[in-house]
DNA sequence: TTGAATTTTCAAAATATTCTGAAAGTTTTT
DNA sequence: AAAAACTTTCAGAATATTTTGAAAATTCAA
């Protein structure tokens, strides 16, 4: 079926760019293989969909817990847990920035803090050591401050349905 | 001496710090390496002073060129190269900016571009489909633009210098 | 040219990451 | 309280990535 098709290249193509940017592949081709479910999977299904082992599917599915991607869903008469994605693509986008920010800026942030502090520019060599390393903070702290900004606008209501008039 | 310590703080953190998003070790140590260097530097000082092999360093110079992050320098009288970070920290972060955009944006356009030219939206199930995909389209583009204005912004001579007034 | 100095390449080794699957743990039913 | 249904853990296996180092290629000086 067409159909069938697409949805496993999307999913494949998904895990393999994800590597690219340092995401791992099985998690981003459950998250995929969530995204496009109409209704929500247990970990059987998905262990059965994607070929991989019960181990793998329940450490994936906690990770994309942990970045709030997926939501466990607990259906009335069945023991098993079943998992389904945010669907609302933009609040996965906001979603996926806030975590990028947290685990990708904020650590070069305190680095840096640190650094500046354990250094007294007391030669010209240790002022300019700080200089660069204070530029990067600047900057760092302006990539912070462009995503908190983007996140805030975006957040806004008006914003968020005036953008989502074109996804319908 | 206190320097050096803090120095070699500073790339190993860095270093450490890259391989959480996807970027190599070695290249973010030898790229903290140059920015920190007052001179440009050639192959064997980098070997030496971060003890890994030259072909390591080899590719990882020819990486940090390809990201339009060092320089290759021809000294007059020398026969090595010599090579030098860009230290304008601001040109750095727009650099890796535009690299980032695309290798991990533009390849999620080009993906979903394919999907919807193959798939017909003629049942309700494969419109749904189309719908999931479509909307992560939007978004990769919206995230597109919004990078390219904030590129743009900083690039603007009055924005930029304006910045580069606390970065001093 | 020749050959010394330097850079590049790439197969194999080292290292790091991801995945498996069975055992241990937990929750629910009987 | 025992068993069944399900989830979690984690040591070892599989896979992927990075690094080495020596050989090949290139560049330059004489």
């Amino acid at each position: 079926m067409e159909l069938q098709v697409a949805k496993d290249k999307f999913i494949h193509t998904w895990g393999t760019l994800a590597t690219q940017w340092g995401i791992n592949r099985t998690m981003s081709q459950i998250h995929a293989l969530l995204l496009l479910s109409p209704k929500s999977l247990n970990a059987d299904e998905i262990m059965e969909d994607l070929r991989i082992s019960r181990g793998n599917v329940n450490m994936n599915l906690r990770d994309l817990m942990s970045w709030g991607l997926i939501y466990k869903q607990l259906l009335p008469g069945e023991r098993k847990e079943y998992f389904m994605a945010e669907k609302d693509i933009w609040k996965v986008a906001r979603q996926i920035a806030k975590e990028r920010r947290r685990r990708e800026i904020e650590p070069i942030i305190e680095t840096i803090e640190d650094i500046k502090k354990s250094v007294v520019p007391d030669t010209v060599e240790k002022t300019e050591f700080l200089k660069i390393v204070g530029d990067i903070g600047v900057v760092a702290g302006f990539a912070d401050n462009t995503i908190e900004s983007v996140l805030k606008s975006e957040e806004s209501w008006l914003i968020t349905n005036f953008l989502k008039l074109f996804s319908r």
